[in-house]
DNA sequence: CGATAATTTGATCCAGTTCAAGCGACGTGG
DNA sequence: CCACGTCGCTTGAACTGGATCAAATTATCG
């Protein structure tokens, strides 16, 4: 493992919990490390900088930017406890990490992960399992940015944030900002605002607060995300719409 | 590697000419597989098959391909020789693939190449960094596919299938049909065949043949792929365009 | 409590889609 | 060797989802 092998750090999402077997998985490694601060908006490192660290996240959330020379922004991913941060064998970190929220991370130096996974057949099997999965999710990702609705998009969004919780009608924790959320879908902040207040309208998540959606029929949620058009769009309880499901699409 | 260690298999473009040392990398495993050939538009495997088998491209071109339940088509990638595909430890394959050419394949059972790569750290490696490589690619087109228009999409391409050949303005070999480029770019056929008409009457590339452009100011489509709107647009030898450079955007 | 940033909402615009013909190359059969 | 059908591609015209521009509204923070 001392060759220069290159391991692109996109690979966020490394989450531990669910290892396939008992072992404490990859996070073992950074069981005895200590934890690290930062305040919500800080970065953690730099593309480009130079990668000497991999960092697990603790507690909060952070977001991985990838910058277009012309300052066009991509959010390549959130991440939360359990996730892993510039897993690599490249020399220099791929994206900008910064802090969504309040954040805890525990640090380990690269080379010594790297010997660690070399010696450690179980944890490269793990690592490469993560890496695997990782990349099915960019190819999902891909997938949704080049075919899909804005409805489509933000309904998946939300989905995919929800399923860090358990339960049938959720509160769904968005800690991000407007603007993340935009550049992480492919859309403006304007769209994201509009296809949020269509959802709300419809009855199928809740607003009570910026950062809170909590979605209220989660099979019209699936819907909307899967691509099934019109039906059950309109149904709310709180609300009244033309009766008999009319003009389901058009609500200004 | 007797776990279910599941590599995704959307593990394309794993070329193995620019092996980082002298060894022939992982190509020496299919080195005495006899060759299989599949005519043009046959399919190698499906999505949901069992992946049993890892092929390596030996010549032609193949596309792997994902569908969307509602029947949108999206290319994940176009894959040559030297290419692997199916490398995967998942059960099934995550996608189809066709052979876009008449193709002539290696085949290698799929438990074999796991042991193999279980016992050949070298081999590891490169095929890790192989990964790590079409992460970051998959990242890359996430990022085209979300923030970049219909003639920054093109000429990204074109660049990148150039890339695959040497020399100054060069003809650049398209074997897939319009349908195929559009739906591995995110955009509709007619975009891509307005916008290669564009290109064409700019002077910027030629199309002596459906299938083969011929990059003639290899500058000014780059400059197209990074997002430098107008400029250099209009310079063409062969046809008049209103003096000035004045509207450079708008050409009907 | 005012300043500043984030979000929502409104009005318009436009790139790219959609719908609808035309066109040209290629293969087939007469 | 040429009419003819097919298929892939190009071109045209109209439409539209989402972007863009602009402004009002609502947090957030010192």
């Amino acid at each position: 493992m001392n060759m220069p092998l290159r391991l692109v750090q996109p690979t966020n999402h490394i989450s531990i919990e669910d290892a396939p077997f008992g072992t404490a998985g990859l996070s073992s490694l950074f069981a005895h490390q200590s934890r690290e601060h930062f305040a919500a908006g800080t970065s953690i490192f730099w593309e480009g900088d130079k990668a000497t660290q991999i960092f697990e996240v603790v507690s909060g959330m952070v977001r991985a930017i990838r910058l277009l020379s012309d300052g066009r922004r991509i959010i390549v991913g959130f991440l939360r406890p359990g996730d892993l941060l510039g897993v690599s064998f490249k020399d220099q970190y791929v994206y900008t990490v910064e802090a969504v929220t309040k954040v805890e991370l525990r640090r380990f130096p690269r080379h010594l992960f790297e010997v660690e996974i070399a010696r450690q057949p179980i944890l490269r099997e793990l690592l490469f399992s993560r890496l695997c999965d990782e990349m099915s999710a960019a190819q999902d990702q891909a997938v949704l940015l080049s075919r899909r609705s804005a409805d489509e998009k933000l309904a998946s969004f939300l989905l995919r944030m929800a399923s860090h919780r358990i339960g049938q009608h959720m509160a769904v924790d968005l800690p991000m900002t407007r603007q993340d959320i935009a550049d992480y879908l492919g859309m403006t902040i304007e769209t994201v605002s509009r296809t949020t207040t269509k959802l709300s309208n419809s009855g199928i998540v809740a607003t009570p607060d910026r950062h809170i959606i909590t979605i209220l029929r989660m099979d019209a949620l699936r819907s909307i995300a899967e691509g099934e058009e019109c039906e059950t769009w309109f149904a709310p309880s709180t609300f009244n719409t033309p009766p008999g499901g009319g003009s389901a699409k058009r609500n200004g």
